[in-house]
DNA sequence: CCTTGAATATCGGTG
DNA sequence: CACCGATGTTCAAGG
């Protein structure tokens, strides 16, 4: 690991490039970036963070905001040399043709470290989990619901799962953790009438479950004869799972 | 600007609590994340890059990915303290409720610096540039068509672009710029039906413009008697905007 | 390799 | 404040 506070373009440039393999990069400083790929862009100089990570990533973080301003996916490959006594980063890869290009003019932090990361992420509450619960727990939407399968393929798409209730009429449930969008409705749609014409039956249901349904969508559902429950969970990572990983 | 290497928690929270308002921290170390709010995750000790920004936000970036692994939006609280020996990074926020708690228990950077950013993005190529050229340019879509208005808003949502073609039969546009999916497909069929309803004209067309529409999407709009045009636009930043932003 | 859909999505615009 | 749609979305899973 090396760092340096203040550096000069050169010194950055002999700092970079005495960077082990498989180090990520850590630069501070003033910076004009562009791109050119799926669109184009340009942002005039201004003190920034940027870091080159392991896989290729490069990331253009202002003192604001959770996303990059500019950045390059994994896989890129990038270089370092000095143009008009700036320390320049270009940055491209293939697919899709994408190139970006930093200029600093001005550093304030110049490092490189070699970071070990081992730890799997613990994640619990995305859509699977609410899904997972719903045919753990069939009655939470209607009481006498039983689960029929889970993820069927439908030429449509894929739906949720697909269940029938008390009087054996077949129901089509559509999950979503975040808050439904029209399309939701229009994919529900999809699925039920796919199932009519391939299954004839009289009757078919289909419901959208989530934790928070805006008006116009319960609205939507209304008119085309769908239906809604919103319902909420509350998620726990295991305890011991947690432990595991705090003593690795 | 402050920065240390390789600080004992104590050095790296003295240097945290000399910051100067509206400063970007950033911290490198081993450490340890939890997060509840939304979702709950929790990540073992491993060696990270820490950000916490002017606007509250707060990244814990691993040496792969583009995305933070975790991460709080702006507008969260921090508070830094040591706890067991090892310094703390607490963060919360209330609308929704979700807190985070970072562990370092060992640093190999701590920093603070304040940084002027006044640059702002220039970005061309975006969906509404595809349809800024469409409007301007009817005829790349089809000769005659001549455009009557924009982002109209109907029950079903907003249509993009409201024309008629060269026998004053009304057209809706559906502008694409990343490869549409089936979504598109029901959005165009609704928007379509709704103008039908509405209006009780003989013909309506509905016509998705993208430069690439995959085959899928192609069958499902030809069965529904709708149509699609794949056209590709180049985009180029003006070059007086670039110098203009060059000299700031 | 391409396609599909989720995301603690984030972010900006509009009402 | 809530809703809605785009994103250089990114990312992971499945075919």
């Amino acid at each position: 690991m090396r760092c340096a506070v203040s550096p000069s373009c050169e010194e950055a440039l002999e700092i970079l490039n005495s960077r082990k393999p498989n180090s990520l990069l850590l630069l501070m400083g003033e910076c004009m970036v562009k791109f050119k790929g799926r669109a184009e862009a340009f942002l005039g100089y201004g003190e920034r963070v940027v870091m080159v990570k392991r896989d290729g990533s490069v990331l253009v973080h202002r003192d604001e905001g959770c996303d990059a301003v500019n950045w390059q996916p994994p896989g890129t490959k990038t270089s370092f040399f000095i143009q008009d006594g700036e320390l320049v980063l270009y940055a491209y890869r293939l697919k899709p043709p994408e190139k970006m290009k930093i200029r600093f003019r001005k550093l304030a932090l110049a490092a490189w470290a070699r970071m070990h990361d081992k730890a799997a992420l613990q994640l619990i509450g995305m859509e699977k989990d609410y899904a997972d619960r719903l045919v753990e727990h069939p009655y939470i939407i209607e009481e006498g619901l039983r689960i029929i399968k889970r993820e069927r393929k439908t030429d449509s798409g894929s739906i949720d799962i697909y269940a029938r209730d008390k009087e054996n009429v077949p129901v089509i449930l559509e999950v979503k953790r975040s808050p439904p969008g029209v399309a939701a409705v229009y994919q529900l749609e999809a699925y039920v009438n796919d199932f009519k014409r391939k299954n004839k039956e009289a009757k078919v249901r289909g419901i959208l479950c989530a934790p928070k349904i805006p008006p116009m969508v319960q609205n939507m559902l209304r008119e085309k004869g769908l239906e809604y429950k919103a319902y909420s969970c509350n998620f726990e990572l295991p305890e011991d799972e947690q432990r595991t990983l705090f003593d690795y």
